[in-house]
DNA sequence: TTGACTTAACTAAAAAGTTAGTCTAAGTTA
DNA sequence: TAACTTAGACTAACTTTTTAGTTAAGTCAA
């Protein structure tokens, strides 16, 4: 638990709001500063620029937001894969700043300050899973698993980056049970394409 | 087919590609005059300011990339339905910009000029073939298809949205391999998800 | 007395946006 | 058919506004 001085903390946190709704480009220093409570000069005291905010802001939310380990609970692969699924979804869902930013930085084609592969925590643990999976046979073996596992991932990301546009798709039912619903479809998508028929008693 | 003068083309077109590149707040009035070879003052003469400009790339982008109609050529809602996704992901992969500017407008919370609905269009068109199948057998009976629907078509536009973030994971096959990988995974997962069993004779 | 901050005015540069006018081609008059 | 008019397409040079970034003096609490 790194500790900040009170003033660096409530910047970063500014940073934060700002960067994810304007961009980079459209966020002010200015705003930041006001909705930090804070002068100007500070931010420059502590991050030098504009740009220099923008990285330790990257930084910051990397630290606040990644998960250290992510469970694994299971007994099989099926089991611990759509946990992972699930975890994948709450994790988009908890934390907005990190899906807006991400998006924001694929189109400025960054690589994110080498952060861009924790990102890929979620699917490189896919890609074990499912490999175990096809040696233990629980898996359909698939020629690119690499194209399915973006496909589910992509599916669940999706929804979260493109929120406003397509929450008219779910009339008016609230987020949560929504979040829930999600929980339960793509887990129910994967089960049907990347593992076996059901041999487990599920009801359906 | 409108026609416009020279210079108002290409002053559209230099747009299209700054404000796909750049988004709004990045992209810069005198750099698309520049790279429209043409006066900024040229600009404000057709577009009043570059809220202006902005709206119109959009109007323009629209008019060129939006299929006018889509074919519906198969016997059956499942074909059907198989037929349209691979044209999504067509469409997606034929018209770069449009994936980058609906991003970005998707970010700004813009409604988009009442546009976005058009987006809409493979979404209707994927849910009335759905529809369709329940009612004549073909399809699963979902509670939340809408749910299923934003996955399958998410999963589609993700992989563009994200292009250069997640072609690490395809290697160094070349895209118009990857484009057909894609079109192949998605129709399978579709078919998966959305359709009972494979009663029709298909390899697998 | 030092580290964490504030104040508030300032600069420089980069943007957006404006002005006043030129050029050209098509139409109009005489 | 030559001279004149007009309107739309376009430009060079300018103004204004916005924004990042600076400075230097000063407060306050531990």
């Amino acid at each position: 638990m790194t500790t900040f001085p009170q003033g660096k903390e409530k910047i970063l946190e500014a940073s934060l709001e700002e960067f994810a709704q304007k961009g980079f480009d459209g966020a002010r220093v200015d705003r930041i500063a006001g909705n930090a409570g804070v002068n100007k000069a500070l931010i420059y005291y502590y991050f030098k620029s504009k740009e220099g905010l923008y990285a330790a802001v990257i930084e910051y939310l990397f630290l606040k937001a990644m998960p250290a380990k992510l469970e694994m609970p299971g007994a099989s692969v099926r089991e611990n894969f759509l946990h992972l699924l699930a975890q994948f979804l709450i994790f988009l869902h908890e934390n907005p700043y990190f899906v807006k930013i991400m998006d924001q930085a694929v189109r400025k084609g960054e690589d994110l300050f080498e952060h861009i592969q924790q990102q890929n925590v979620f699917y490189n643990l896919a890609m074990d899973l499912y490999r175990e999976g096809v040696r233990n046979g629980e898996c359909r073996p698939l020629e690119h698993p690499e194209d399915y596992l973006v496909s589910l991932l992509g599916a669940c990301y999706f929804f979260f980056s493109h929120k406003s546009g397509v929450m008219k798709f779910y009339g008016d039912q609230d987020e949560s049970e929504i979040i829930r619903m999600r929980v339960r479809t793509m887990k129910d998508i994967a089960e049907r394409v990347l593992f076996h028929d059901p041999k487990n008693g599920k009801e359906e």
